[in-house]
RNA sequence: GACGGCGUAGUUCAGUCGGUUAGAAUGCCAGAUUGUGAUUCUGGAGGUCGUGGGUUCGAUCCCCAUCGCUGUCCCCA
């Protein structure tokens, strides 16, 4: 049998575990400095709690799981012949979570009772699609969700841009856009332009407007049925945006005739106040009124950061929804969140060189195993080492010293610790460091003080 | 769902216009150096050439099927 993993899913060695962590550790910490707590939900969700919530095409991209025991007790001749989606109820009752904002939802829903509203709450885990694997894209992978719900409040808007900065600044990511659009807007352009409430199909070609092109972006629409006409007054769209300063200015002329869309630009304005007062050194922020995103639950604010001059998608997105709960039977909610893609950003910082060296090294000094004698010798200095809060560990068999040298070089251990016969008599410990290559004979104490 | 590329040593890959004994690098093991790594030198092990079938005197190579990996489109964040 020849050892495999599924398609999608990937190991994570040491080496590559270190800088991921280096990523999670970045952005808890700024989760937690602003008052995000940390949830974990369980892998597995009823499949009553997915399915529905991400589209016809996003429920087919959930994992089933297969009923314990025998799944097939309460299947019919007749669920057969209708096909699986007929049987896919008698034999699959749960379901790998897809994202971790309906688990959240749920969670909220389900606790209502004892939840501190406003309820801020952050998720690092991992979800799973059964969607095609291609570059940048896996069928397992780890979201790193905050999100505030019970308050409407723009300072989370707000909130949400600084920690972007943060985060992304933190890991020596310098060069990043965040976009910067308003559900809102897109709806009063809708609006404006004559097809009210189809701003869901306007925005998933709009979407794509820096992908494909104002022309692609045109047939597209004209494709799924809008107006040559209706395509024409669309034209601001495409010529707004290059002034940010006159961009809003313009934007409040078009949609006049909008109540919808003035009140996300007015939205807008005050979390790009906010951002002001908060004090925020070279904003990063850009608003964007192609900026869509596929969601549809988004009502307000529409987050995106991209990472310039790296060939990756957004490394992370975000916005706000007013209904989420609605789902669960609690209506009128109202909730913003962030993610970032860990997996993209690995990639990216991976790309420009950006991870401190020296993550891989955990153990600071390895303890040589001559003998029986050195052994039990060593076990006592191992310890007082430990205790000292020093990364240490002895080589667990007396092999060739050869041996035991290559294995600390290759786990990129910087000090080995000789301890044999003569080292135990004199109590002069021969400390050498596999940096410079050098070796001094020195006391217990004088060790411990060295590599504290 | 549509189309393309690739499956050869642990790993990364050569290779053969179809020819008898399939190579390199690296890694691994041993020795030079039985108390000193990353360098150097020497030797060694390691392959059903993805799987099944076909064509052929002969297939790792050509054909078909199948499985797996990978990429683009669709889709999706």
């Amino acid at each position: 049998m020849k050892p495999s993993i599924p398609r999608g899913t990937r190991d994570f060695g040491p080496a590559q575990m270190s800088k991921r962590n280096f990523i999670f550790d970045a952005i808890r910490k700024v989760y937690q400095r602003y008052g995000f707590q940390q949830l974990e939900t369980p892998t597995m969700e009823n499949l009553s709690v997915l399915t529905g919530k991400y589209g016809d095409e996003g429920d087919q991209l959930l994992f089933k799981v297969l009923n314990s025991g025998d799944f097939a007790k309460d299947l019919t001749a007749e669920m057969t012949n209708q096909g699986y989606k007929k049987m896919l109820p008698a034999i699959a009752e749960k379901g790998l979570r897809y994202d971790l904002t309906v688990p959240f939802a749920r969670y909220v829903v389900m606790n209502r009772g004892e939840l501190q509203m406003p309820f801020k709450r952050y998720q690092i885990q991992p979800v799973w699609r059964a969607d095609r694997p291609q570059k940048g894209r896996y069928r397992e992978f780890y979201q790193c969700d905050a999100d505030v719900v019970g308050t409407d409040s723009l300072i989370c808007e707000a909130e949400i841009v600084l920690m972007i900065h943060e985060v992304f600044r933190n890991l020596g990511v310098n060069d990043f856009t965040v976009k910067i659009n308003n559900r809102k807007i897109l709806s009063g352009i809708a609006e404006v332009i004559g097809v009210p409430g189809q701003e869901t199909a306007l925005c998933v070609a709009i979407d794509k407007l820096g992908k494909i092109g104002q022309q692609k972006v045109e047939e597209e629409l004209s494709e799924r049925g809008f107006l040559a006409d209706t395509i024409l007054k669309l034209q601001p769209v495409f010529s707004l945006g290059k002034d940010q300063n006159q961009l809003l200015t313009d934007l409040k002329t078009w949609l006049k005739d909008s109540e919808t869309g003035l009140a996300g630009i007015a939205e807008l304005e005050k979390v790009m106040q906010y951002v002001a007062h908060f004090g925020l050194q070279d904003p990063r922020v850009q608003v964007d009124i192609t900026l869509a995103r596929g969601l549809s639950y988004y009502t307000g604010a529409i987050f995106e950061v991209k990472a310039n001059g790296v060939q990756i998608g957004s490394v992370a997105g975000g916005g706000r929804y007013d209904n989420l709960t609605g789902a669960f039977g609690l209506p009128g909610v109202s909730g913003v969140g962030i993610s970032f893609g860990v997996d993209r950003i690995y990639d990216v910082m991976d790309e420009l060189g950006v991870f401190p060296d020296n993550q891989t090294a955990s153990t600071k000094v390895m303890i040589t195993n001559f003998d029986a004698t050195a052994e039990v010798f060593g076990l006592g200095v191992l310890k007082k080492l430990r205790d000292a809060g020093i990364n240490a560990e002895i080589y667990p068999e007396a092999v060739k010293i050869k041996k035991q040298f290559e294995y600390a070089d290759r786990k990129q251990i910087p000090f080995v610790l000789i301890i044999g016969s003569e080292e135990i008599e004199t109590g002069n410990l021969a400390l050498k460091n596999l940096q410079t290559g050098q070796q001094r004979p020195l006391r217990l104490e004088e060790i411990l003080a060295e590599l504290a």
